[in-house]
DNA sequence: AAATTAAATTAGATTAGCCTAATTTTACTT
DNA sequence: AAGTAAAATTAGGCTAATCTAATTTAATTT
């Protein structure tokens, strides 16, 4: 069908389109993907033939509705082998990025749906990260930046916006972990750091970096 | 590492040395691949040079040791994904090879391991072929054909040699099952039809092709 | 052993995805 | 509005894996 090249072009437009708006730039992509900018100028081209995306000449590009489709389906697929790693092969969270890479290309939407439902439909994975549905659905997400909330008030653990596995090590070594209460105890003015209060009343005090990373709902 | 096709090769050769001989021709292994045979030399020469194979011009070819440990280690992959297919997800045994081809290239040791243990250590996958341990090592199988029985002869059916769908679906429709105890009651003379006793007492008639592709052992 | 047939290889092209270097287009400054 | 900086594209090349057509090597038949 597609390429796994194709395919990694498209979650990584998804992507960026996500969380810097709507029309992507050649470098951005460039840079995400680890490929020079005349490549990405190439792809596109393909893309764009395949209505994969749709692109007007030095005006960035967008997905179509195709794209996006195919985008969704990925991560969909990405996301329930992360929790098939973890939950059922006891992988850590920090771990089952790259294999899931290379799983979500498996293409086979039986293969899917019976995933899914061995897992017990999921709505989440290990990180938080919600599981489109079969029809391409994405539950809307209510949380917001642990970061946004002022000294006193509290929220629930939900998911990271850094994926890093060192990121990952650092709240494992702290104990903040997915589903936890978290509550802001303090905030220095001077340097931004912050006291949180964990489950059990333990508390760490933490940077801006850190509350920046972390999502709650309230 | 190496590339989806070269494993494909690896793969293809074993099977061929398997039951064909130690050397392989390039138009069988042509054959098999789906390729022409100019692609084949073409491939043969990169692989030499990787040593993943000995290869002598117009000589025909063989698997490395270093190839070899590839190959087993593919098979190795393919057959837990079978049993995670069947056993875990509910896939029927005609319906996992292609997707198994693909799970298979998935590289990682701690995933093959952590798969295997999850599995219960399978000795074998849904068509009885047995699966190589993380050494590498497969156990040698004392089965024989079902066709080299003679009448009056028992034994419990362990594998097929064929393992397309159609034959597979063949076998169902007939309760013909893995484990199943299958005795010869009689054997046709003039065309070589068998009629076999299953569990149960119950008894099928079968042209000489089926018993030719079950695996009992005694 | 010579002739014919079959198998394997070489030669030369193609496609996807990438590269560097050069050029063009767009955006930003003054 | 002109000049510069940044971003994007074009041009031309590379590699892996394939192809077809032509040639060479090996095997088989008479």
């Amino acid at each position: 069908m597609h390429s796994f090249t194709e395919e990694n072009y498209l979650k990584a437009i998804y992507k960026l389109q996500e969380t810097n708006g709507e029309v992507v730039a050649t470098s951005a992509l460039a840079q995400v993907m680890g490929v020079h900018a005349p490549s990405v100028t190439d792809m596109l081209k393909r893309m764009a033939g395949k209505k994969l995306v749709t692109y007007q000449k030095s005006k960035g590009f967008k997905l179509s509705e195709k794209g996006k489709k195919v985008a969704v389906g990925i991560i969909r697929n990405h996301r329930l082998w992360e929790v098939f790693l973890v939950d059922k092969l006891g992988f850590r969270w920090d771990e089952v990025h790259d294999l899931a890479e290379q799983l979500e290309h498996i293409h086979s939407e039986d293969l899917t749906n019976k995933l899914d439902k061995f897992l017990g439909f999921p709505k989440a994975d290990p990180h938080g990260d919600p599981i489109p549905d079969a029809n391409g659905v994405l539950p809307k997400s209510k949380s917001v930046l642990l970061s946004s909330l002022k000294a006193g008030e509290e929220g629930t653990f939900t998911g990271v916006t850094d994926h890093s596995p060192v990121f990952l090590n650092y709240l494992d070594k702290n104990a903040i972990s997915l589903g936890n209460s978290i509550k802001v105890a303090s905030i220095e003015e001077y340097d931004q750091t912050y006291t949180l209060q964990l489950t059990g009343k333990k508390e760490v005090t933490v940077s801006f970096k850190v509350v920046n990373s972390l999502l709650v709902s309230r």
